[in-house]
DNA sequence: TCGTTGGTTCGCCATATAACGAAATATAAT
DNA sequence: ATTATATTTCGTTATATGGCGAACCAACGA
């Protein structure tokens, strides 16, 4: 029950639910996803904890980045299909279109600007 | 996204959850819901316009009582996969178990007393 | 070493939400 | 009609949560 709770309260919020969707195409290190929802970098940095705890989604340190990506295949069954369905039921929104195409905007332009980084999705 | 979010904030709390399971085998009314969560007939009611709201259960009103019940099979897509996923990840949880026992014990004893009705389950 | 930068933690405030009881509504029983 | 019963609606209260900025921590660069 806690399990599926951590998951469901992770998911009850439209930023976090956005930022997950972010992730659909590999990871992302936090600045990305702050320019993207343009939330306070501590309010982002609180959601993306939240989802951890939930395990939607995993985290990795690399200097002074951090990155985070939605687990890999040989995760919790009950986080891949939830996220599954996620995808499925909200990639064609207007919201997620359109932080999509910011995101690829700051993917391209930002080659040597804030947050630069090699970014292999 | 709307959609999204009235499905995974009206999962979003425990109670909600615990009601939603206790109609796995079928509608019930609810003062039934009631008697399993001890909750106020105002809280539970509330709970369950949430549910609806999101599509989550469907409702029937019979004389006084209204009933409430899971889906038909030809409901929404999105809405029958995430109760599935909620029946596979909470159905053998040690809350959900004793609320099925103690909903068990309801229907039977209930013949005579509070909230007696034909539960064809 | 010291400053800079990316991220997190903490403390605060505003809003949202769960819970209740009281009152309202609707339907059945007397 | 009046009363009783099942449920909902409303108003209130306590707690949870999202948001921010300030302070802090870790890692890199001068």
């Amino acid at each position: 029950m806690k399990k599926v709770l951590n998951i469901t309260k992770a998911l009850a919020d439209e930023s976090r639910v956005r930022a997950l969707m972010l992730l659909k195409n590999g990871e992302l290190c936090v600045c990305q996803i702050i320019e993207v929802l343009r939330l306070a970098p501590s309010t982002v940095s609180k959601h993306m904890s939240i989802l951890k705890q939930a395990d939607l989604v995993e985290a990795r340190k690399s200097g002074r980045w951090v990155y985070y990506r939605l687990p890999e295949k040989d995760s919790d069954e009950a986080v891949r299909t939830i996220l599954e369905w996620l995808k499925t039921n909200l990639t064609d929104g207007k919201t997620i279109k359109k932080d999509i195409k910011n995101l690829d905007k700051i993917l391209n332009m930002d080659k040597e600007e804030l947050c630069r980084k090699t970014t292999q999705s």
